[in-house]
DNA sequence: CGTTGAATTGACACCGTTCAACGACAGTGG
DNA sequence: CCACTGTCGTTGAACGGTGTCAATTCAACG
């Protein structure tokens, strides 16, 4: 899988792990040269603000990216993006989005105009069918936190949500054998899991302690990684990795 | 608004208060016919189950559905579709749901294989990316819920919910002048907030007390909407609704 | 009029919040 | 080299929201 990268330095992970192999060449060419332009940001840094009239959308190439809504004084965080993620094609169809989008650490990005995008959805409708493709997995994702909001408590929590992080990387193969990085506080994480960054220092002391999982400055390590996921009651199925519930039919035409 | 209910009976509420008014006469028309097939319930009914392949998709005609997750012996709901809603336009691109999907009260709907969507996208783009919006006019309200979920505590989250249901009853035109009528029990509100119904129970007793809102057997009712909606800190922008993050540009030209 | 599902109530333990304070560490500038 | 500063992480104690279990009442319906 390296040389997809090396092949398409920008857009090669884009559905790595999922639907990429039903992509054509022509597709992943298509694909590659939509990028208009690039970004680099060394700090976290808001990339979209909610309400703003976007005329482009992003992609996130490398590093994380959050969605987040400040309300009353304080953050809340409604989604994490992982390299290869088309951040906010949702704003292609919504023109306005109802939360910010924010870099994570160092990051770099790439732009898509609405523009460009309404060409594909007229002249290639499998190409359209997978960009659609990519935001239901976002949508899916977020059941998935609702479903975990409403039935876990705080520590199974971020078991769980480690345990997400760790296979959306793995399918982009940027996870190591025993765990991954990611450049997160104690309070971003708290943030996703609705609860305070008090609670959540506990909550990781306890998962330290019993050897479940070890979070330290962005370094997420688990010695044994299916404790990981049964501690977070973590189903992968809704990712919708190769394999799992797998699509077929006529998104495999081309 | 009636007439058009009259002239599109089955169809006729599909993105009604959204970008129905961006639905050419034409394209009215093949949505209406798009629906292959009718069937009605009369009481609480699974249409779809999790993981289960699907050939088609559903469109609400009129009644409830649930979008519901059965785990360790509890149910939890992570969504509701009220009339109009093209419900699992999700399964076109998927193919098979995370989730069970299921009926609420008495209802009626529409089946739409998925073949002849997949026309729709090859031929009528313009269409197709307004069914996009409406899967992620789905995604917007699950963020939604997310950020309720991690920033209120029961008794606001119910708030919230029911001012949400009671908006989008109104943009199809099927809310009273004071409330509206839903099938749901305390239980269904519990598992739809992430309690107990009998917490749930407290909740809504604490609501009807102060004067906020009167829930009993699926009559709400509130003599102060603005007080509700502040109460619940409910801000209809997600909904995307005319008048509000206005959708423009593109979308309309036809 | 009895059955059934839904709604209601009380007691008690526990999870999570809040406020306040302190410790660890990296980067900065004198 | 060290003091300063800011961010992140850690800890304690009091309080309140929520879960649990069990029992009871209510409304709808055949």
């Amino acid at each position: 899988m390296v040389e997809e990268i090396e092949q398409y330095p920008l857009t090669g992970r884009f559905l790595m792990g999922r639907l990429r192999h039903a992509m054509s060449p022509r597709e992943r060419e298509i694909l590659e040269t939509l990028i208009e332009d690039v970004e680099e940001f060394d700090r976290p840094t808001r990339i979209v603000s909610r309400g703003q009239l976007v005329e482009r959308s992003t992609i996130l190439i490398s590093g994380f990216m959050l969605r987040t809504i400040e309300e009353h004084g304080r953050r809340h965080v409604v989604g994490i993006q992982v390299p290869g993620d088309f951040v906010d094609l949702h704003a292609f169809a919504l023109k306005r989005l109802d939360h910010d989008i924010v870099t994570l650490g160092a990051s770099r990005v790439g732009y898509v105009s609405h523009a460009r995008l309404w060409q594909v959805m007229e002249d290639e409708p499998h190409l359209a069918r997978l960009f659609w493709f990519a935001t239901l997995l976002d949508a899916a994702i977020h059941r998935e936190w609702i479903l975990k909001l409403e039935q876990l408590k705080a520590r199974r929590r971020v078991a769980h949500l480690l345990a997400e992080i760790w296979t959306r990387l793995d399918m982009v193969e940027l996870a190591r054998g025993n765990g991954f990085r990611a450049p997160l506080t104690q309070t971003d994480l708290a943030d996703m899991c609705g609860t305070t960054s008090i609670h959540m220092n506990r909550a990781l002391s306890e998962l330290r302690r019993e050897g479940i999982v070890d979070f330290r400055r962005g370094l997420v390590v688990a010695r044994d990684r299916a404790q990981l996921e049964r501690h977070g009651d973590f189903n992968p199925d809704y990712l919708y990795g190769e394999g799992k519930l797998e699509v077929g039919d006529e998104l495999d035409k081309r």
